[in-house]
DNA sequence: AGAATCCCTATAGCCACTATAGAGTCAAGA
DNA sequence: TCTTGACTCTATAGTGGCTATAGGGATTCT
């Protein structure tokens, strides 16, 4: 069986767009064409642009995504890197969420400093963000 | 007093750069220029540079920040729009660190797949990446 | 035959910067 | 005075992971 790009771009959950750009980064291989010049995808294809997505829906990069698909390649060896690579990935997916707590935690304490009720000039949100040395070389 | 561009960014804690790309983006005034046209910047300008590094400290992206910018151009009307920016931006933070979340589950989830000390043929955590239909529209 | 739907390439845009090239300006030291 | 070096200027391109557009060609359905 072979697949037109819309087709293999449906079964993989993503648009057109996007499965030229990965041929474009060398994530896919450039298929086979028709003869009026249309791209046809073989289901191993197929499964690899699904792999992509999949990754994709983890949010890895597409460097990752690449390196996977290189130890998809040397099936006998061991998975070690697989896993190491993993591992990374989670612990940036954790310092993400550390950095977005902090963040969070911010925000709620501007907010807290007004009732949405005065004026801008006494708004102390705004006065929170202005005037605040905290970012300055001066200060640090 | 007035500062070129090198001590603006270091007192706000930024390159360069990025103060002219603020300048640029229309966040900050096009500044006064020296007789060999270097940009001067007076210390309410140089405030203001702050105030936009601040907002970027807690995530807030340049189009919110210019709406920031414009309440403050018009003190004496009420803040209550000022408390709804930051009350979306926080629950834009939040959707992210729910987001995180379910991400992080998903990679223990398949990181508990296999110990590292397979072979890559036989890793599961590549095969829980490969095959499964969950992003495909026949599945879906 | 005509219309709708697909497909092609090439290019530009998104965000918030960052980096580079190639030139000009200025202050301090020899 | 000359030179060195740090600073500045503009313009342009690159980052990541797409998305959108323009301007055409191919295929399919009626
Ligand atoms: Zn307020
Ligand atoms: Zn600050
Ligand atoms: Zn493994
Ligand atoms: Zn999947």
């Amino acid at each position: 069986m072979s697949y037109k790009i819309g087709e293999a771009a449906r079964l993989a959950g993503c648009k057109v767009e996007t499965v030229r750009y990965y041929e474009q980064m060398g994530l896919l291989p450039a298929p086979a064409r028709s003869e009026g010049n249309f791209r046809l995808y073989s289901d191993s294809q197929v499964e690899q642009l699904s792999f992509i997505r999949h990754c994709r829906s983890l949010d890895m990069s597409l460097e990752n995504i690449r390196e996977l698909l290189q130890f998809r390649e040397m099936p006998s060896k061991s998975c070690a890197g697989i896993n190491q690579l993993i591992d990374e990935h989670i612990d940036c997916v954790e310092s993400r969420m550390d950095a977005l707590q902090q963040l969070r935690q911010q925000l709620r304490n501007l907010r807290n400093r007004c009732s949405g009720e005065r004026s801008i000039e006494s708004c102390k949100i705004l006065h929170g963000l202005t005037g605040c040395p905290c970012h300055s070389t001066e200060a640090g």
